[in-house]
DNA sequence: CTTGACTCTGTAGCGGCTACAGGGTTCAGG
DNA sequence: CCTGAACCCTGTAGCCGCTACAGAGTCAAG
């Protein structure tokens, strides 16, 4: 017999924090597992796939509820793409703009670089800071 | 006389949300103001540039402590520029970094996006978190 | 005198974890 | 059989940077 699955072990065979499957469980993000009578938490191994499931959608930047839903949809196959679809395409909406307002934050800090003046007097960044309006347009 | 300036008028004349302008007071981003017999803050006109100041180092996406800094430069103007320089550079290159991420995590969207598949059994984003390695190589 | 717009303090919530404290359990070595 | 390390448990608090109350006091116009 191998070990019995632990909470620990869980965590090392899916590459997510002990602490986290603890308040994935919590949120309902993962189902209440068995407990043994001492207590512990024991898995079996689709519980593995669950949370690798999980650990890649959060890497992709979906947000928890986002994964709830995406969970959803691969637990009932017989629904249509496009709610899945629908979320990748919002999701990219947003790392899109995200990627927009960082390149114009870059631009304006390069400006800002290799500022040689020997005091703050006419430093470029403090002047940007005292006099600017606005250096980032949107909102 | 003009009415005097409670932390209502600071907050429209500097742009910065009036809860938030007694929380940077409370974390000592902000001196305390002066006090009227009610209790009520006042404050000079100083005050204004000051938030200002603050508001658009946050757009810059600088740290509060980052900021915290910045106005302790511009405050004695005396010392040399590199140290904002340093932090100008410093934040240059994670903002770089973290286009770097969503770039690649744009291509992995886009690549996952008009998946025409009628249900989810073949959708390429549910079939990606359960079967890929991972699609962010880093970390 | 009332009404409504302001102000105050203190605390709790957001997201997504992470890190304790203070206890119980299990197992291997001596 | 005992000890100690390595687990596990619950519950709560902290991180960042705000934001949003509740419940109270204050002020000025009509």
């Amino acid at each position: 017999m191998s070990p019995r699955r632990t909470i620990g072990v869980l965590s090392r065979e899916s590459g997510v924090n002990l602490e986290t499957i603890r308040y994935y469980e919590r949120i309902g993000l993962l189902p209440h597992p068995l407990r043994s009578t001492n207590g512990y938490r024991y898995y079996d191994e689709t519980m593995i796939k669950r949370l690798r499931f999980i650990r890649r959608g959060r890497e992709l930047g979906f947000s928890i509820d986002e994964v709830k839903t995406l969970l959803q949809l691969a637990d009932n196959r017989d629904q249509p793409c496009r709610e899945a679809d629908r979320l990748v395409q919002a999701h990219l909406v947003e790392v899109e703009a995200k990627i927009a307002d960082l390149m114009a934050l870059r631009d304006v800090l390069t400006q800002l670089t290799h500022c040689q003046s020997p005091t703050t007097e006419h430093c470029r960044l403090i002047e940007t800071l005292e006099q600017r309006r606005c250096c980032i347009t949107s909102d």
